[in-house]
DNA sequence: CCTCTTTATGTAATCGATTACATTATAATC
DNA sequence: GATTATAATGTAATCGATTACATAAAGAGG
């Protein structure tokens, strides 16, 4: 079934076909509406793979994901992220490949790009350093980054504004009562971490409070329960804390098993508050107060920037607004 | 950068330079070597469109997702799918394209495979009497279902052992001593609902109990907590029941919130299993006993069955053993 | 050294759409 | 009614790969 089979059944030629197709005018109403029947009787659908290498554009956006385990699940909000996607590139025609790194082989991003099967990609896993920006920036290649790692200026990126979150979170546990706060952070070396830090330290100086950089751990790697249970356990230690900022509801939920195990109440004793709002938090006991992140904003606007962009438009980063989830962990009674 | 700019610059002609790329022997190893250096030096990658063109293959197999928001985001597992499915297609060169159901327009799925986008199809969330099902085979598209929905013979599929489930869930509860489990089960019209009914009535059977099907409850649509709560508190008016069965740990957690409201202690006064073993579910107070389905290799032996399909190879469906996994819900101290 | 395979390579048709350009029919202008 | 602009349609080149077929070169067998 092809543009040929529907000419012939509706005794045109296949300009007239295709000027139907895609709404190029300059056809007689009453072969309009002919096609259209053709094509609705035929079930044709035009191929995808002629109209791409015709036109090189594939209408297909990109994202490359790792294919270790426990990274990828960890990511908190990939399907989130994904619907948030969807909406826009179904309303615009777009769909989505998900590509998954091959072992040993780090630039699938560029292949899948170079040969023609995405117009251009999401990044959403990018470190400070990463030298796939610069590979793409070579290839030109139309690309988005999720989140602002280094050397912002050279790509576009959207971003949740981690500095506020950050600050509010810190602000929250001081206006609960708290004097020193532990902060468990993410990995050194994500944009995230550093924006987190910058606002929790902002939170001190506009309360006048001494900042006591010993106060603040990073996880080393990934951003699980286990993590948070160990970091915790560990301050606990050698620490004198009266609250705590954990950069991650996953970390969140294992920090809080660790102040239960030393026999104090989370909430009372020592109010916690996580980031990202994962579903799991409300269902915590207690349940977790936390920044949330508009993580279906992000995906929606990072598609919407990448296919303006593919369509030679003039686009700007952005950064979404964050806000403060309230519940029992931060509540004193 | 074409497969002539690759011949002009090795000195050969297109056909060596894809006889090289496609490993079809009959070329002399210094020619191949030759041509190997020039594409990588050029950075060369086929293009995508022209080559499934003329082969009128895409490598591309299609998931479509729904927008609707909270069916889509409650779907438990999505991520552990897309991951097990990704490892099986990255080493066999093929990519994932994942298409949003348009508003108004439930045939997106046939579409990209009748334009060639994509090959071959996974449906994950196919309801009793879908008629999909039967378009699909009509148009000759290779498909796999996960699960079992009716009509089950006429189609490929892969589903966990859901009624071996239901069974084990049932029987862990009698074995801690309830009398009369309640049972929360899904919607009515998914394969899953029937099967794990199955199971819970066979261990009623096995045990010489009778089974009351009073005690079974169906959710409307979604099974979050919020339904799980309703149902429970529902229940706990009108029936006599010292156990809980509930086919989802969503639900189960809204289960348990309301047993707890109602003053009862869950695992000593009234033991709860769920179904799925979400990340969640570890992590609740008190740990939710579960059924752990292995939706990692559900999403792998999908992805195989489809690509052997595709290359007309035999192919059989796959049902994948599920365990309990014993967590304090079903405590009794 | 001639014929016959086998190996290595090249030429050109093909996949199914889009689209520049050509052509014809129709309407508008004076 | 002749001339010109506009609308409707068609023809054929094109995108970049694969591959059937043709051909040339090299090796085998007598």
């Amino acid at each position: 079934m092809t543009i040929k089979d529907v000419a012939k059944a509706a005794n045109v030629s296949v300009a007239t076909v295709s000027r139907v197709i895609n709404r190029l005018g300059n056809v007689d109403p009453e072969t309009e509406r002919r096609v259209v029947e053709t094509i609705k009787r035929l079930n044709y659908f035009p191929n995808h793979s002629a109209k791409s290498l015709r036109t090189s554009s594939s209408n297909g956006i990109g994202i490359v994901i790792s294919h270790d385990l426990d990274y990828f699940i960890s990511f908190p909000y990939f399907v989130e992220f994904i619907h948030g996607m969807s909406g826009v590139l179904s309303d615009l025609d777009y769909h989505l490949v998900i590509s998954t790194e091959k072992k040993g082989n780090s630039n699938s991003y560029l292949e899948i790009a170079a040969k023609g099967l995405v117009d251009g990609l999401i990044l959403f896993d990018v470190m400070d350093g990463d030298e796939r920006i610069f590979a793409l920036r070579k290839f030109g290649i139309p690309f988005v980054v999720i989140g602002r790692p280094n050397n912002v200026g050279i790509y576009e990126y959207v971003d949740t504004d981690n500095e506020k979150g950050g600050f509010i979170a810190t602000d929250h546990l001081f206006e609960v009562g708290c004097k020193r706060i532990l902060f468990i952070n993410g990995p050194k070396g994500h944009a995230a971490t550093r924006y987190r830090l910058a606002g929790y330290i902002r939170a001190h100086k506009e309360r006048g409070i001494e900042y006591d950089e010993d106060l603040v751990k990073y996880v080393e790697k990934n951003s699980d329960r286990e993590n948070g249970y160990l970091l915790t356990k560990e301050a606990l230690k050698n620490l004198s804390f009266d609250g705590i900022f954990v950069s991650g509801d996953f970390m969140a939920t294992g920090a809080m098993v660790a102040i239960e195990e030393a026999g104090l109440k989370v909430g009372r004793d020592v109010p916690i508050v996580g980031f990202d709002d994962v579903p799991l938090s409300a269902m915590v006991n207690p349940s977790l107060t936390t920044v949330r992140q508009p993580i279906n904003e992000v995906g929606k606007n990072a598609a919407m920037i990448l296919i303006d962009m593919l369509n030679g438009k003039q686009v700007e980063s952005k950064v979404l607004d964050v806000f403060l989830v309230k519940r029992n962990s931060t509540f004193r009674e």
